[in-house]
DNA sequence: TATGAATGAGCTTTCATTCAT
DNA sequence: TATGAATGAAAGCTCATTCAT
């Protein structure tokens, strides 16, 4: 049995002070409303301190700067956001383990629009502080899991699929809610989208997914 | 037959020299250039005035300000995004109506990636700007179309879907190419992505709608 | 007849407008008195525009920044404060050359006193921005006046001295009524000082050269 | 027998634990090493904190802020600074008096470059802080040592000489191999510096004052 | 129509100093 | 005696915008 590379849970420095700890929380929860709500240059340390109810200054008591925070963030972000993919049994009935994947990002897309949108921020701007990681860290993922659908295809499990494409549909469509929650909150009652797209996406790929 | 709302065409001024109109049009592609690669924050005049060819205060001869150029820019957008939109028939064979309008909406991805990119910004950030167009054109136009598709369903023409979803869908997957570029590339061979997206897209949502 | 080194005149950039001219040299004029009396982490871009009359900002549209200030003054100055060693004559009458450069480097000391402090300043702190024209342009002309010394003593034109410290202590002993003059003005009536001090080193080189 | 005057040792405070007295003499120590590399804007707190391996807050629980550190360097090197001047014998053979001080001189500027530098910082920016010592303690010093001078002048044990610009040119000279020690280590091979100086300056000096 | 020159407002960051323990 | 934590003041610098021609 395969299983997905990164596993590697992070080690948290244990050095660090309960103010410490608590302060750099404070400042990465505040930066990561500022910055997903005004992308990098559009943040201002500023906004982060008021957010987080601490001084300018002190905000760069604990981190070195404005990019630390937000390299920080990201760092932390990835692994979060990889982790529905790694958990992908490959043991498991192919077509439910993608089903639940699915479902499994829907739901970070509704319970983590924030971290949504700073990842969609980053990527759009061209990825100049997260390249490294998508090489290192998500390209190996994403390989392992496409050879993996591609075997379920091979087998007969799935109706026939670019594992890739599929992949890419997934975040798309998941993540759709939260990136661009500000359009779909125009054109759709609040309260009926998360169920509605539940529903939808559900169909939607267990159709294309079924053999 | 009904038609589609928002079809009236900008009023250009036609009081506009040769030379007002080449410079604003330089303007305006070097601002979509520099705003789609930064973010209205990270972008600046100096960046678009190198980028246009122009003095920076020979660009605010033509625009009154930053803001008023990545207005106009949003405004000249809105009618182009929005116009597959429009062009479904609703005399037409309705599968193959939709069917079309996804690839319509993946060319556009292909074609005009800046302008996804800078839809996407925009978005992502709350709609700042945008945000009263959002509801004056497209939400109209959007109501149009979703009470088009849910005839289309009720007449059993295609399968039970929620229109918007499906439009939620349908924008998601093919921007996804345009405004996600940079993490497409890093986990599939460029030369492979625009084919492979329309192979894959034309399954999905023709598995999904076939009744 | 040998020549000193280095005497390529610096091309001035003569595409500068007379009012850049003008405001580049108000800059550096400023510049000059600020940093010889503040040092160069002691001055501030404030004094400067302050002193220039004109907005910092405005300091900040010609030159790159403070450093840049800094070593344009540097530039500038390093050709000033060679040129008397130049100007030794290899074919004059040996004496009399270097006691007219004593009183040549006197006069300097005298009419630039500003100047000679940003030198001291700036080799007291490690020349850390003049380090490389130290080498490139002191270093060979040093060698040059060396030879030539050595040369003048080996022919019995001058009393037996080795060259470098005689040239370190012109340069010493003239430079320090610029350098030190707060602590000279403090012991001896400032009226006094030049004619006392050129009579001064007069006698104690002349006696300190002739053979 | 006539006195030199300032004798007067500094009250060091008693009541001081040996802890007390060992940190405050690491702090100065520290202070010393980066004021006189740095200047006193240049230096900053933490640089002086890590030089001397205690805490910044720690630092200004011994003195009463960066200005104290400062002045108290100075204070303390005003006492060994102008000590070989106050050597002076006047019962001594005059002009071994002189040649001795050259040469005292010129020890230390090599066994205490750091303290020149400090002086030098301290004289070339006005000497903002030390300003009143100088008026205080080393003026009547320096009339002291210039009558003294004069009156061997007069006797004929003496070449005629301007006392005062004879004590200028002493300090220039021999401090000027550490206060321009970068300079100096450009041009010449350090190995050769310091018995090259004797000699160079022991010449220059008992040829300008032996009769 | 075009642009060199200029600036007020605001940005990130540094630093001497103080607080709290 | 010692130090992690915190901050007001000020520094260098950026940038959208305006001025003057």
């Amino acid at each position: 049995m395969r299983q997905a590379p990164g596993d590697a849970p992070p080690e948290e420095d244990t050095t660090m002070s309960r103010i410490q700890l608590r302060n750099r929380g404070l400042i990465l929860e505040a930066a990561l409303e500022v910055f997903s709500k005004q992308g990098f240059r559009g943040a201002t340390l500023d906004q982060i301190a008021v957010e987080a109810g601490l001084s300018k200054p002190n905000i760069l008591y604990y981190f070195d700067g404005k990019e630390d925070i937000h390299v920080t963030l990201l760092d932390q972000l990835m692994d979060r956001w990889l982790a529905p993919l790694r958990e992908i049994d490959p043991d498991g009935e192919p077509l439910e383990e993608l089903m639940c994947y699915v479902h499994r990002k829907l739901e970070m897309s509704q319970e983590f629009p924030r971290e949504s949108r700073l990842f969609a921020n980053e990527i759009l701007q061209g990825a100049p502080r997260i390249g490294p990681h998508l090489e290192r860290d998500l390209q190996p993922l994403v390989d392992w899991a496409s050879a993996l659908i591609q075997r379920w295809v091979d087998a007969g499990a799935l109706a026939p699929v670019d594992p890739r494409h599929l992949i890419f549909s997934i975040w798309a469509t998941t993540q759709h809610y939260a990136d661009f929650e500000t359009q779909v909150g125009v054109l759709m009652d609040s309260a009926q989208v998360h169920s509605g797209a539940k529903a939808h996406l559900d169909v939607l790929f267990r159709r294309l997914l079924t053999p």
